[in-house]
DNA sequence: ATGACTCAATGTTTGAGA
């Protein structure tokens, strides 16, 4: 089975990138983040007509959540239990299902925006929750794995150049904290090999020729219980999607397991 | 080449992204 996670930045935007890749690539399940639309604007049809189903949760202008699967879509969960509010709003950053045989979340962590803001608050608020969720099905029998965009580099060898993030979120210890408590709850960083260059990065600035000069992050991750993690036989991020006219600003990462 | 930001709505500017 092929499952892979891609922040799009916008869904109906990138639509055409997005189904293009599907049939290039064909995963079997697909953690979609930043759709960046309503449910009624999700462009269901046309991924339907490729054979997924989708999962998703979406209210309008940023965030929105999916997974996407052509291996069918049980036991669907639409919300992060216990999930904190933001200015009194429950962001759509989460959505579970179970497809063929393993269970995945699509999240995305809230951003932070500085260390300080209330943003960053309620960010570690929201992994706290994302933890106490992954408490409940990280110890079973099924593949399970938490995968999205965790708005956070692991470790320092996950940004471009370190000097540049003194100071800033995405890389403190708060942050990594939170990280390492999710593993906790019996979840592993599955890392993905790079298709060019030393470090496997999935996010590059759309400004200052980011992409070219490989100025990325890697902050799209993929977090196995294990026995998705021992089922894994492959893992890469597809810069190939970052490439030429009109790409989002993540690239997808691709797992490939045996299951 | 991979090329100098992009997206959606609060809409001709703003807030957010990271």
């Amino acid at each position: 089975m092929r499952i892979a996670t891609w922040n799009v930045n916008s869904v109906t935007v990138r639509l055409p990138r997005l189904t293009a890749w599907l049939e290039s690539t064909a995963p079997d399940v697909v953690c979609l983040q930043e759709l960046k639309c309503s449910a009624e604007a999700f462009p269901a049809e046309p991924l339907r007509e490729l054979g997924y189903e989708a999962v998703i949760s979406a209210d309008g202008r940023w965030n929105g959540v999916a997974v996407l699967s052509r291996v069918g879509l049980a036991a669907p969960v639409t919300a992060l239990p216990d999930a904190p509010a933001y200015d009194g709003v429950r962001e759509p950053r989460a959505v579970a299902a179970t497809c063929g045989g393993i269970r995945v979340w699509s999240v995305y962590v809230p951003n932070g925006r500085e260390v300080g803001h209330p943003h960053f608050e309620y960010k570690l608020e929201w992994l706290d929750a994302l933890r106490k969720a992954a408490e409940q099905e990280a110890g079973g029998e099924l593949p399970f794995a938490v995968l999205g965009d965790y708005n956070i580099a692991p470790t320092d060898a996950d940004v471009w150049d370190r000097s540049r993030f003194d100071g800033a979120t995405h890389v403190t210890e708060a942050e990594r904290a939170a990280l390492a408590a999710l593993r906790e709850t019996g979840l592993a960083d599955v890392v993905p090999r790079p298709l060019k260059y030393d470090q496997p990065f999935t996010y590059w600035d759309y400004r200052e020729l980011g992409f070219p000069k490989n100025r990325g992050m890697r902050i799209d991750l993929v977090y196995g219980n294990a026995p998705f993690e021992e089922a894994v036989s492959d893992a890469y991020v597809d810069r190939e999607a970052r490439k030429g006219k009109g790409p989002s600003d993540h690239a997808p990462v691709v797992v490939d397991i045996a299951v």
